[in-house]
DNA sequence: CTGTTAGCGCGTTCAG
DNA sequence: CTGAACGCGCTAACAG
C-alpha cells in the first residue's frame, strides 16, 4: 500500500513537502509543487495511514459512542442527533453496541480508548453497580488524561460530563393523569431492574400514586427486557396476577407495543378495559392501534447536546444538563371503566 | 497516559516483556513475571495504544460496518447478525452511518482502512452509479491489499463476497399474489431511484405483472426516501395522480406503514376498499393495524452470513451467497374490490 | 518556501 | 527466557 514516502519519491520532493500539501490549511507550498504532489496521490490512491498520524498526536477524525442497542428506536434517534453534531464538527461516528452487557461496555470503552478518540458518548442509562461504576470511572479518567472528553446519556454513578432527562418528572405527570381519569388499579409493566432509567420512572410513578393515596404493590409491578417482547411477556404475567387493573404502564414505548398485542390477542379493548401508556414517544407509537399515549424524551436533542459537551474543549468543571419531559396523551388512555 | 514502557519501568521488566505478556499467546513469559506486568498494567489502566500497534502490523480486535442508517429495522436486524457472529469470532465492532451519502461512505471506509480493521461489511444495496463503484472498487482492493476483508450486502457494481437477497423474486411473487387477489390497478411506492434495491424489487413487481398483460404506467411509480414519511408522502402523490387503485405496493416497510397512515386519514379502508404490502418483514409489520403483508427477508441471517464472509481467511475466490426471500401475506391485503 | 532530523508507542527481530 | 535495537508512517521542529 502507498506510503507518504512513495508519494514524495514519485513527486521528487520530500516527505515533509507532502505532508504539507495534505494537511495544508497554510498555503506553505509553491503551486507547481502541490500540483505534482497530488497528481502523484491520486496516481497512488494514497491514503495517509490514521494510525501513524495518530502516533504523532494529530488527532483522529473518529468520535465514539456506545449505545445498549441500536435497534432500540430510543438510541435509534439519539445517534440521529449525535450524528449530526459530529458531522457538523467534520467528525465520523463509530458506534459500539453494548447489549447492556456491563464487561462488552467497558471493554468497548477500552477499544476506543486505544483508537484515541478523542469523544465518546455513553449513552443509556446508568447500573446500579458499584464495581461496575469504579471501573468505569477509572476508564473515563483515563480518557481524561489522555485528553478525551466523555459524555453520558441518562444517569450515572460515574462522575463526568451528562445530560439527564427528567424521567422522574414525567412519569410523575403521566401517573398524575391516569389518577385524573379515575384510575385505581394499576400495574407496571417494567424494565431491568438495576437500571438507573428503571428506577427513576418508576419512582416518579409511585410518587404520582401516593399523593393520591393509591399503593403500588410490588406483584404490581413485573419486570422485564426493554423490548416489544419483554413487554409482552411482562403484560402476560402481570394479567395472570392482577386481573383487574384499568390502567398499564409500560416504562418504555417498545414494552406497551408489546402489552397492546396482549391484550389485544386477549379481546380486551384498549382503552375500553384498559388504558395502556408508555414512554419515550418513539416514532412507531403514532402508527399503532390505538395510537399510544407516552412521555416524549427529546432523544435527538439528547444525542446532540451530548456530543456536544463531548466535543468540547477539556476542562476540569463537570457539566451536568438537565432536559424536561413532556406528557403526551392520545388514544390508548381514557377514563377507567366504571368496573372490571 | 500509560504507554507500555511505563508498565515496564514499573514492573522493574524490559518493554518487550510486557508485549509477549499482552500479546502472550505463547507461555514464554515466567509466571512471577507475567504476575507482575499484569499487576502494573492494572494499576496503571494501560491500553496499549491500538495506532502504534496496528503501525507495527499487528491486527485490531475491530471490524467494521458501514449501513445506511442502523436506525432503519432493515439494518438494525442485519446487526443483530453481524454481531452475534463477530462476538463468536471475539471481535467487537463498529458501526458507521452513511446516511446514503456515497461521499461519507467512501470516508467512512478510508477511516476504517486507516483503522486497519481486518474485516468489513458494507450493508445496504448498491448504487448505480459508475464513478462510485469505481471509487469504492478502489478502496476494497486497497483493503485487501492490506490483508483486509470487505464483503457486501446486496447486488452492487463493485467486485467482492457478496450475500444478496432474492429481491426480484420476492417482489414477483408478491405481484403474483396480488393479480391472483383479482387486482389490477397497481400503485408502487417506490425508493430511491438509483439504488439497486429499488431497482431489483421494481423489476420483480413489473415482471409478475407484465405475466398478466397488466402494464405499471411510470406514474403509477411514484419515488421517495426509504422511510415511514418518505412513504406517506410518495403515497400522497401516488392518490393524486390514481386515486382508483385498489393494490399499493411499498418498496420497504417503513414506507408501507406511512402508506396505511395517509389511508387511514383519507377514510380509506385497509384492505376493504386498498390493499397495501411492504417489503422485508420487519417487527414492526406484525403491531399495524392491519397486520402488515409483506415480502420476508432473512435480515438476521444476511448479516451473519456477510460477517464470516469478510472474517474468513483471504482467498482471491470470489464468494457470491444468493438468499431466498418469501411472501408473508397477512391482513393488509384482500381480494379487490368489485369496483372503486 | 523546502529538506533534514527526530521521535510518537509498539512488535519483532536478534543476541545474550 | 529476557533485553536491546530497529523501524512501521507520519508530523513537527529545525535548518537552509
Amino acid at each position: 500500500m502507498a506510503t507518504l514516502a512513495d508519494v514524495a519519491r514519485r513527486a521528487g520532493v520530500s516527505p515533509a513537502t507532502v505532508s504539507r500539501v495534505i494537511n495544508g490549511g497554510r498555503r506553505v507550498v509553491t503551486d507547481a509543487l502541490r500540483a505534482r504532489v497530488l497528481e502523484a496521490v491520486r496516481e497512488l490512491r494514497f491514503v495517509p495511514n490514521a494510525h501513524a498520524r495518530a502516533l504523532v498526536g494529530a488527532t483522529t477524525p473518529a468520535v465514539g459512542v456506545i449505545v445498549h442497542d441500536v435497534s432500540d428506536p430510543y438510541f435509534a434517534e439519539i445517534m440521529r442527533g449525535i450524528q449530526r453534531v459530529a458531522s457538523e464538527a467534520g467528525r465520523l461516528v463509530t458506534i459500539c453496541n453494548s447489549y447492556r452487557e456491563p464487561e462488552r461496555e467497558l471493554a468497548y470503552v477500552a477499544l476506543l480508548r486505544a483508537q484515541r478518540v478523542g469523544a465518546l458518548v455513553l449513552a443509556g442509562g446508568g447500573l446500579d453497580d458499584r464495581e461496575f461504576a469504579q471501573e468505569m470511572a477509572g476508564q473515563v479518567a483515563a480518557l481524561a488524561a489522555e485528553g478525551g472528553r466523555a459524555a453520558f446519556i441518562g444517569r450515572h454513578h460515574v462522575p463526568g460530563d451528562a445530560v439527564i432527562p427528567d424521567n422522574s418528572g414525567g412519569a410523575r405527570a403521566l401517573g398524575r393523569a391516569l389518577v385524573a381519569m379515575g384510575h385505581r388499579e394499576f400495574g407496571v409493566v417494567s424494565g431491568p431492574e438495576r437500571l438507573t432509567t428503571t428506577r427513576d420512572r418508576l419512582e416518579g410513578f409511585r410518587s404520582a400514586l401516593a399523593e393520591a393515596g393509591i399503593g403500588l404493590p410490588s406483584e404490581r409491578v413485573v419486570p422485564g427486557g426493554f423490548t416489544r417482547d419483554g413487554g409482552a411477556e411482562a403484560t402476560r404475567r402481570l394479567l395472570e396476577r392482577a386481573p383487574r387493573v384499568t390502567a398499564i404502564f409500560a416504562l418504555n414505548d417498545p414494552m406497551a407495543v408489546g402489552a397492546l398485542a396482549v391484550l389485544r390477542a386477549r379481546g380486551l379493548r384498549v382503552p375500553g378495559e384498559v388504558s395502556v401508556a408508555g414512554f419515550d414517544d418513539i416514532p412507531i407509537t403514532r402508527d399503532v392501534e390505538p395510537a399510544l399515549s407516552t412521555v416524549r424524551v427529546p432523544m435527538t436533542d439528547l444525542g446532540a447536546r451530548a456530543m456536544a459537551l463531548a466535543l468540547a474543549p477539556a476542562g476540569p468543571d463537570l457539566r451536568v444538563e438537565h432536559v424536561p419531559t413532556e406528557l403526551v396523551l392520545r388514544r390508548s388512555t381514557a377514563p377507567a371503566p366504571r368496573r372490571r
